[in-house]
DNA sequence: CCCCCAGGTCTTTTT
DNA sequence: GACCTGGGGG
């Protein structure tokens, strides 16, 4: 992305554009690009096509306003999506401006609100100090709260309380609203309510936010404080936010709220006094111009709470909004354009848009059919050897899935064949058991009323204070009144507690006070209580030291734990990468520390809970980068890898029956194309396991929605069994026999959704691609367009269209395989026999091979034959 | 209080 | 296939 100046014809070419005045900021943009960076007014949307240089246009945006004294870099807040992609534009602004980018705001809209909410927070009854509850913190929150009221048997669960709550937040409704609400006739819309209100009362109680909080309070702040509000809107004159079709309901508000003028009657509590010129005609500070970007097809959020209408309506909501469109292409090849706009083509609710690209076709996208996602997985590592033995660097190669599972077949291969690779997201760094135990250790030190850290910790590494003992010490906590740390201090005014235990709580107390004193850098002056008038003196502490490097803190908590070596006692070899995961946490400790001198403990903290998952990307690391769609948006790769790419997948069977959710599938398939700029690569498996068990996969509808002409098939799915003629003598074969139960169901299924590719230079191809309706019922169109289609491919099969490929699933009908017998595998070679397990078409047989060791293989699917004995 | 094992449940995507 | 839960034994 660092080259994405270089690899930019427009700037190379100049295309249509007027000769170069000399301007840096204007030279080499296309007169759409221009007219965004020089456009000034109260509203700017720009309609950013994927690839079409937004970032570019946003900078010099900036860049342009500030150095045409329109604004002070501090009079900036540029939001966007990932701190990633804010690093990277502070970078490019520092290039464009010089030094000249202190001040500004250039961060997600977490980190805003964080920021903000942190020196304001004691206006609303919080310290400072506040946790960051992610959402596996809220889940175990949860968790508690519906066990304390016997939720579970109404059927609420962590998992989907939160969810429901997170989405009650991103539209900014509280308990209250909710209860005043609901149909209270209904008595698991009560105990609904019973549960968000102690899970509000619970965060509140523990000093802490959870995500949607950090947008919904900085609004509920502003709200009620317009003279709080009135600071952020003066000093904002400039508003920028990207990913504008992702934003939800409570960050829409958000913009709302600071691009609102500062009325009369707040000008007097400002400091520094408010001057004339600040004002407009009728005594205000006038509203801040915003300025967002987006492009409605890549809105792939909507599960997130992201509202397309944001930006569909922009229009309407922002009067004398101005609007740029830019739709040429300056990523990607032609071919790969094409595929693109042939896919998000059939979705009948957008405004058309066409990308396209003054560079030539390119290659083809290749396609290739695995019978399993282990060939698939192959396939993937090999065609990467290649290109990286034709030059490419590896750090150029990203492979793409739809979900987290999919890594496992992936890495496995890309171990195997030796080729550096990186997974971005999926389990993270700061999700592992014991990296969690060290991180609460370092929060409850931060944040001493947190009962989650401060349970964690306590349980972790073990030493004898079970659940018991921790009941007793929060009881104590809660009735005098004190701190966590405090009430462990106190432990022997718990009878209940035995002298042991007294003695450890008491001890591990005296820790985590001397690392509290170190990480306040105070002389041991204890937090204090979540309470806004003595707050107040917290920060009015003169005496203060600055605070200890993080490293310092968390060296104190590993030694005196030893929560390293204990892990290096046992003999398991899992627990030595444990114990190297601790020393890594303590490098990055040391990394943050030398990045951020003297930011302290709060920071670290707030840094680790808002990092997202391409935040780690390296563009330096020269590794092959694994990721999934979503994490993929806003990156580009000279090579792209698309795996997966089956029914049930992509579109993902959840989405389905979801309003609109197919329509946001295939945004998601969109965004997967349009990241690769010269190689695309789209592959799918015909068998995937999933839950342990084997299951055909079908062809995804999207993939058909490529033109063929686009595509050329390594395998296609109508070849990928047709090894040796066995797929046509197995369909002739007919209806597999005693296929009963949901197998049978699921089998059948398959047969009749033949799917007619064009394999093997077929002609014109009888592929059902429907036509784009028009309407708005989205869903009801969806589902009937999908019948649509089921029906004329059924019919296909029946009435044999001479390019359909009937059948494109391997069959081998009744094979019998016993113990003991010896079969031939396509790929794996021979082997033998050692069970086979399950039963109808899901028959499993377990076989030695002799060269790959024990495989798992579908019995009706496998590329197998059976050895004569 | 902790460890181990059997059995049930689940899997979309993420700041 | 992985993870969590609950019961039994040490």
């Amino acid at each position: 992305m660092s080259d994405f100046e270089l690899l930019d014809p427009g700037a190379a070419f100049g295309g249509a554009q007027p000769a170069d005045g000399g301007d840096p900021l204007l030279d080499g943009l296309n007169p759409e690009q221009r007219r965004a960076v020089v456009a000034r007014g109260p509203a700017l949307l720009i309609v950013a096509g994927a690839g079409s240089g937004k970032t570019r246009v946003l900078t010099h945006r900036i860049a342009h306003l500030i150095r045409e004294k329109e604004a002070w870099p501090s009079q900036i807040l540029a939001i966007t999506f990932t701190n990633k992609a804010a690093a990277e534009m502070r970078e490019r602004l520092g290039g464009l401006l010089g030094s000249g980018v202190e001040g500004m705001w250039v961060s997600t809209f977490h980190s805003a609100c964080v920021r903000i909410l942190r020196r304001e927070a004691e206006r609303f009854g919080y310290v400072s100090g506040f946790t960051i509850y992610d959402s596996a913190d809220s889940r175990a929150l949860l968790k508690r709260i519906i066990k304390d009221l016997d939720a579970d048997t109404y059927g609420f669960t962590p998992a989907n309380t939160s969810a429901k709550i997170s989405k009650l937040k991103n539209e900014l409704s509280d308990a209250t609203d909710y209860a005043s609400t609901m149909n209270a006739s209904d008595p698991r819309e009560r105990l609904f309510t019973e549960i968000f209100t102690a899970y509000e009362q619970e965060l509140k109680r523990a000093n802490a936010f959870d995500f949607d909080d950090l947008i919904g309070q900085t609004v509920q702040l502003f709200r009620a404080h317009p003279d709080v509000a009135a600071i952020y809107k003066r000093r904002f004159r400039h508003i920028l936010v990207d990913e504008y079709q992702d934003t939800n309901h409570a960050q829409y508000s958000l913009i709302r709220e600071l691009t609102k003028s500062v009325e009369p009657e707040q000008l007097a509590t400002l400091v520094p006094p408010v001057r004339e010129r600040e004002l407009d005609g009728l005594g205000r500070i006038p509203g801040a111009s915003l300025t967002v970007v987006g492009d409605s097809d890549q809105s792939i959020y909507a599960f997130r709470g992201a509202d397309i209408r944001n930006i569909v309506e922009f229009e309407r909501d922002f009067s004398n909004a101005e609007v740029v469109k830019l739709e040429q292409n300056y990523r990607s090849t032609q071919n790969i354009l094409s595929a693109a706009n042939a896919v998000i083509g059939n979705n009948f609710d957008r405004q058309d848009k066409k990308l396209w690209t003054a560079e030539g076709d390119g290659d083809k996208i290749v396609g290739f059919t695995g019978y399993s996602q282990h060939d698939e997985a192959r396939f993937v590592a090999e065609e990467i050897e290649d290109l990286h033995r034709d030059g490419m660097a590896y750090g150029d190669i990203a492979v793409f899935y739809r979900t987290n599972s999919q890594t496992r077949a992936l890495e496995e291969l890309l171990i195997r064949s030796a080729i550096p690779y990186r997974v971005l997201g999926g389990t993270k760094f700061y999700d592992r058991a014991e990296i969690k135990d060290a991180m609460a250790y370092l929060t409850t030190i931060a944040n001493p009323f947190d009962p989650i850290a401060w349970s964690r910790m306590l349980g972790a590494p073990k030493r004898g204070v079970g659940p018991m003992a921790e009941a007793h010490l929060a009881n104590f906590q809660e009735a005098e009144g004190v701190s966590f740390h405090q009430a462990m201090e106190r432990a022997a005014e718990i009878p209940a507690l035995g002298p042991k235990i007294r003695t450890t709580v008491v001890e591990l107390a005296d820790m985590l006070a001397r690392a509290t004193a170190m990480a306040l850098g105070g002389g041991g002056t204890e937090v204090l209580p979540p309470v806004a008038e003595e707050a107040d003196d917290e920060t009015s502490d003169a005496s203060r030291k600055k605070p200890a490097p993080v490293a310092d803190v968390l060296k104190l908590v590993l030694d005196s734990t030893e929560m390293i070596e204990k892990l290096r006692a046992k003999r398991d070899p899992q627990d030595d990468a444990r114990a190297e995961n601790l020393e890594e946490l303590l490098a990055v400790a040391r990394e943050f520390d030398a990045q951020q001198p003297g930011a302290g403990l709060l920071a670290f903290l707030t840094e680790v809970s808002l990092v997202a998952a391409a935040d780690d990307l390296d563009d330096q690391s020269g590794t092959v980068s694994l990721m999934t769609l979503h994490t993929a948006k806003g990156l580009e790769y000279p090579a792209v890898f698309i795996t997966g790419v089956e029914e049930g997948l992509i579109p993902h069977q959840m989405s389905v029956d979801e309003l609109g959710g197919i329509n946001e599938e295939r945004r998601l398939m969109y965004v997967g194309i349009t990241r690769a700029r010269q190689k695309l690569f789209i592959t799918l498996a015909s068998t995937r396991a999933t839950f342990g068990d084997i299951a055909v996969a079908m062809p995804s509808r999207f993939l058909q929605e490529i033109p063929e002409s686009l595509i050329e098939w390594r395998q296609s799915p109508g070849e990928v069994t047709g090894r040796g003629g066995t797929a046509s003598r197995a369909l002739n074969a007919g209806r597999a026999p005693g296929a009963g139960g949901s197998s049978g169901a699921s089998w059948s299924r398959n047969r009749d959704s033949q799917v007619s590719f064009g394999a093997g230079g077929a002609g014109g191809s009888s592929a059902a691609v429907s036509e784009p309706a028009s309407g708005n019922m989205q869903s009801a169109l969806d589902k009937w367009r999908e019948r649509k289609r089921l029906a004329k491919e059924a019919q296909a099969a029946g009435g044999g269209f001479p390019n359909t490929i009937v059948g494109n699933i391997r069959d081998n009908g009744d094979l019998e395989l016993a113990l003991g017998d010896r079969i031939r595998h396509d790929e794996y070679g021979e082997g033998r026999v050692n069970a086979v397990t399950g039963a109808g078409s899901k028959r499993v047989a377990h076989v030695t091979f002799d060269s790959v060791g024990e495989r798992k293989l579908l019995v009706k699917l496998a590329p197998i034959e059976k050895l004569s004995e």
